[in-house]
DNA sequence: TTGCATTGGTTTCATTTGAAACTATTATAG
DNA sequence: CTATAATAGTTTCAAATGAAACCAATGCAA
């Protein structure tokens, strides 16, 4: 992997991406998320890697798990926002590492019904504070006031993302 | 894909992620941008793919050499937070599809000289304003004030990030 | 019932990705 | 000057990814 050192923004933090100035990848705010994100999960990964063998994806499905089992695969796809592929693998993956135990929903024998081992349970239990503590580094710089004003932010702009996803399927489909 | 339905966060947004509740996938910050920025990752491989035929890396390559050719594929790599693998085939593509020239360094034979071509050019001013209409919607719900607390609290996480990831490979290599 | 559509989940295949190995060129120590 | 190290960039190989095809079980309409 490449050194991370991130091209910082200039400092003049002008409002709006002015019209006809010369287009600023490193002020673009799509680029900017894109950056963080990358280098933040990194950090998780190399965390759930090294100390516990798990993938991001691993890691969260025992995250769901460990707060709302039983859950069937599709369920857990919608609480971790993965697709349904990466969830299939990653179950597959913890149960054969004895994490996740499956059984078959007695109602309905298409679903399955997932729940963390006694194994899963205490990896949960030790990954969870560590994950906590990485947050809160994360975190570090900012005021209670700023993380509140964040998480307001971040709600919003998902709520957008997901608009811009939609219609530009739609324009997409036409 | 999975339809885009995220997952919203439990209304009350309290403070600090309580101790010893249950531990909260939802409303933990790394899960939270990771699902904004590939939503919005998404969003922009569509446009970039449908419209114009080209991925995320290679719009970046195209970006910074609009605006600061010529480079070499390393300070593309600086400038964009790529690796170089990933560089180096972003600009292959962009050679093969006449969107990037590119000379060697007269001073090192190692270094390549890239810049866009004419039809580059074209392509890249094409774009920009697009992108730039794609990020205005995405801030659309934001007050000036708010997207200016936006870039600044995103640059502090970017720094804190930075940092982590530093001494989480430090604590590795140990 | 019996067919047909739907849903839950897995597998296949092609593409993307990154780490490590590699080639070519330049810099530097002896 | 060599020889060794360092740098620029590409290629190789293995793993991760996602779309589409697929299999199995259920729901539903005729």
């Amino acid at each position: 992997m490449q050194p991370v050192s991130v091209p910082r923004p200039s400092p003049s933090a002008d409002d709006m991406p002015g019209e006809d100035e010369p287009f600023a990848l490193e002020r673009f705010l799509p680029y900017r998320l894109s950056v963080l994100t990358n280098t933040m999960s990194r950090a998780f990964a190399r965390m759930y890697g090294e100390r516990f063998g798990l993938s991001i994806p691993e890691w969260r499905v025992m995250a769901v798990l460990g707060r709302f089992a039983p859950l069937s695969a599709n369920e857990v796809a919608e609480r971790t926002a993965m697709d349904k592929v990466r969830v299939s693998r990653a179950v597959a993956r913890l149960i054969k590492t004895n994490v996740v135990d499956r059984t078959t929903d007695a109602t309905d024998r298409r679903r399955s019904a997932l729940r963390l081992s006694r194994t899963g349970r205490r990896m949960h239990d030790a990954i969870v504070p560590m994950a906590r503590e990485i947050e809160a580094a994360l975190l570090a710089g900012l005021t209670p006031a700023e993380r509140e004003t964040l998480d307001r932010l971040v709600t919003k702009l998902m709520d957008q993302a997901v608009q811009l996803y939609r219609t530009k399927a739609k324009k997409a489909e036409d």
